[in-house]
DNA sequence: GCGCTTTGATTTTTT
DNA sequence: ATCAAAGCGC
């Protein structure tokens, strides 16, 4: 097989080369990185390495597919079609998530689990923590479940058993944890479900159960790769570890200044460790940026370098210094997405399409505002992440059918549609079904017995609950002699969804309930992708693939679009044009960050990341006041703003001219145009930073006429009268 | 027992 | 401001 190493600097050709042993590449933002990747695979292969032993994880799955194909245009061949589990004929890529739910598919029955096991998304867990705590007796309105939950996937992460949690425990809460874990992991273990960290530590768990097991992924996976190193956790880094331990022959890359899923226990430490762990390592440093401008660059590398705990390293480019970055002070969202749009349709003009946009923000909740201003401005956008659409209730809904056929000890399902459409299946039924439904496994008609003799359920319910026995029996036969696509109309037909949603007795919800009935078309459409295979795997397959999918993963940059995104959702993307929004303290970094350092070091790097998405120009933007959780809120400029050398960045405020114009128009409620000792003019605004002669610095609050109502750091809140006060604007 | 209204929480980021 | 879970009347 040939291939042309192509476009590779020395350190990157090196990179795709070494292909033998352990090699750690260290990636800068923009230095060439899938690039590096995609031509170590395709030249591994053309030397005569098979498909089928390289693994190569990324962090999503849109990554690998991305991947795929980048590798076999590389390779000059078509990208084999959807494959079923590990194909013969391909790679094998994918998140880590999504490969080891591939090894447990095969192997579960290794570690005891009795039918097809079903992935448990956070909704579910929180649904099975509650269900433990009630078990165990205890007030899911004094621990949160949600709580709970992130407790559990931390310590699962940390790879702590129940019983590890319970030396470690010594708060109240963590003792609360520690019961609640255990009974939580029976609960799982009875229903034949796994949670997303269960992927990762059943995996392991079974290689260490069954030796054989692992030598043959180790000689099945023998040359290994990582993208996105920094952002593993303990249990998928002792994972690697495991399974690249005979052969040796893998590669990391990484970066540790793109390090931002600590929270969800991604430990960038592990990217410092792997020279010691693995004897012998090759270091590549990857620090030439073949994306961003000089001053872009340049910019981001001062805003990391506050950053205490790295590794310095020098990202340089032999690209044009190019524009200023632009910084903008709004006086609200609406008018900071004002100003996005209006430089958007400047740049439009010009040349750049729409897809040379991306908006970034910290919060999900902040795409609302862009979202009414591009709208109104007939704009054309699309936001990634937010409400998901697996998410969708209905969609859920019909997703908790098809589970409920495939593994019907999946309680979490069951309880979900068991009334749903209404069958008089009321939660006192439920809760008396639950202990006799193991039956339903061994023996239908003996469930449906046992059902008939409990005193305790109207006959009502009874004859309710044999009807919904033989749907679902029917279902599963139906998988039989059914595709998929058909399955899902049959489930909704059958179960009666479709007539509840679309019967015309809710004539204001007619629209709704529409659009929902089109999601589950949509949905449906999905699983037709499915139907290469047999409906037993298609099913299996789509479940899976539901459960693991992000919204990322479905990022299409092939529409003329532009991009509405958190700044997390951006990594690994690139955009001519960026703006970063919302640069205010408490939102970004967010305030949950402003009191750990570790934290707000992981801010830092959010908005490094985000700044090294762009290629030629970075728009910075904050408000002065913005709608946060109904109430208005006023933060400080963001410390990473006045992080980035003056030289470097344009300010527009937000037009005092303006309004001063406004204003003295006869406008003006909160605002008051005045002028201090020096004559200058002042015009103050809720959110303004002043100093006062007497009480040093402070922040507007609130305007009443020329009355000030100011905060300062030192002296608290003060009314002030403006005009009369020894006060001016910082 | 069903469906609607009210309440209460909720928002950091996601595999 | 918005959305899901709990309460209340039919």
């Amino acid at each position: 097989m040939q291939m042309k190493l192509e476009n590779l600097n020395e350190k990157q050709l090196e990179a795709v080369k070494t292909t033998e042993g352990p090699v750690l590449i260290l990636a800068g933002a923009g230095s060439g990185k899938t690039r590096v990747i995609t031509q170590r695979i395709a030249y591994l292969i053309s030397r005569g390495v098979p498909a089928y032993n390289i693994l190569a994880i990324t962090f999503t799955n849109k990554a690998a597919g991305e991947m795929r194909e980048r590798v076999y245009k590389l390779l000059g061949q078509e990208p084999p079609k959807r494959v079923k589990y590990f194909s013969r004929s391909a790679p094998n890529m994918g998140t880590f998530h999504s490969i080891c739910a591939q090894i447990l598919r095969k192997e579960s029955k290794k570690l005891g689990y009795k039918t097809n096991f079903t992935i448990y998304d956070e909704s579910d867990q929180k649904a099975a923590v509650k269900k433990a705590m009630e078990n165990l007796e205890l007030d899911t309105e004094q621990f949160l479940p949600k709580n709970i939950v992130y407790a559990i996937s931390s310590a699962k992460s940390e790879l702590m058993s129940p019983e590890d949690y319970s030396r470690y425990a010594s708060s109240f809460f963590q003792e609360i944890v520690e019961k609640v874990y255990s009974e939580y992991e029976r609960i799982l273990f009875d229903q034949g479900a796994m949670d997303f960290d269960d992927l990762i530590t059943k995996t392991l768990l079974l290689f260490k159960k069954s030796p054989e097991t692992l030598q043959s992924y180790q000689s099945y996976f023998k040359y290994i790769l990582v993208d996105e190193y920094q952002d593993t956790n303990k249990a998928q880094y002792e994972l690697i570890k495991m399974l690249a331990q005979v052969h040796k022959n893998i590669c990391a890359v990484g970066d540790n200044d793109q390090s931002i899923y600590g929270w969800r226990g991604a430990d960038f430490r592990n990217l410092m460790k792997f020279e010691s762990d693995f004897p012998k390592t090759k270091v590549i440093m990857l620090e030439e940026n073949y994306r961003s401008t000089q001053n872009i660059l340049e910019a981001a590398n001062k805003v990391i370098r506050n950053n205490s705990l790295r590794k310095d390293k020098n990202l340089w480019t032999k690209g044009e210094k190019g524009d200023k970055l632009i910084y903008f002070q709004a006086r609200d969202e609406k008018d900071e997405a004002e100003f996005v749009v209006r430089k958007i349709r400047e740049l439009e003009k010009l040349n750049d399409d729409f897809s040379n946009f991306v908006i970034l923000y910290r919060t999900n909740a902040q795409s609302r505002s862009l979202e009414e201003t591009f709208l109104k401005y007939d704009l054309p956008y699309k936001i990634i992440g937010g409400v998901r659409f697996y998410e969708r209730a209905e969609i859920k809904d019909i997703v908790a059918y098809l589970r409920t056929i495939y593994n019907p000890m999946d309680l979490v399902a069951l309880e979900r549609i068991i009334n749903m459409p209404a069958r008089g299946i009321t939660e006192k039924t439920w809760r008396q079904i639950v202990p006799l439904w193991q039956e339903y496994l061994n023996d239908k008609n003996h469930l449906k017995k046992n059902i008939d003799r409990l005193k305790t359920i109207s006959d009502k319910a009874k004859k309710s609950l044999a009807r919904f026995i033989d749907l679902l029996a029917l279902f599963q036969k139906s998988v039989e002699d059914q595709k998929l696509g058909e399955l899902i109309d049959f489930v909704a037909k059958g179960s009666g969804y479709k007539d509840f949603l679309l019967s015309p007795k809710n004539e204001d919800k007619k629209l709704e309930n529409e659009a929902r009935w089109e999601n589950i078309q949509e949905l449906k459409s999905v699983a037709e992708e499915f139907h290469g295979m047999p409906t037993q795997d298609a099913l299996a397959a789509f479940l899976e693939e539901v459960s693991l999918i992000s919204d990322i993963d479905q990022y299409d940059n092939g529409t003329k679009a532009i991009s509405l995104m958190t700044a997390h959702s951006a990594k690994g993307l690139e955009f001519k044009n960026v703006f970063i929004v919302g640069l205010e303290e408490n939102l970004f970094p967010h305030s949950r960050s402003l009191l750990e350092p570790t934290e707000m070091e992981e801010e830092r790097r959010l908005f490094y990341v985000a700044m090294t998405r762009a290629k030629k120009r970075l728009f910075l933007s904050s408000t002065k006041q913005r709608m946060y959780f109904g109430s208005t809120q006023r933060n400080l400029t963001s410390r990473f703003i006045s992080e980035i050398p003056e030289n470097l960045l344009d300010k527009e405020v937000a037009g005092a001219l303006a309004r001063l114009k406004q204003k003295t128009s006869g406008s003006g409620l909160n605002s008051k145009i005045l002028q201090n000792q020096k004559s200058a003019i002042i015009d103050l605004c809720p959110g303004d930073q002043v100093i006062h002669k007497t009480f040093g610095e402070g922040v507007v609050i609130k305007m009443e006429g020329s009355v000030a109502e100011i905060a300062f750091s030192q002296f608290g809140i003060k009314k002030i009268a403006v005009d009369l006060a020894p006060i001016k604007k910082k």
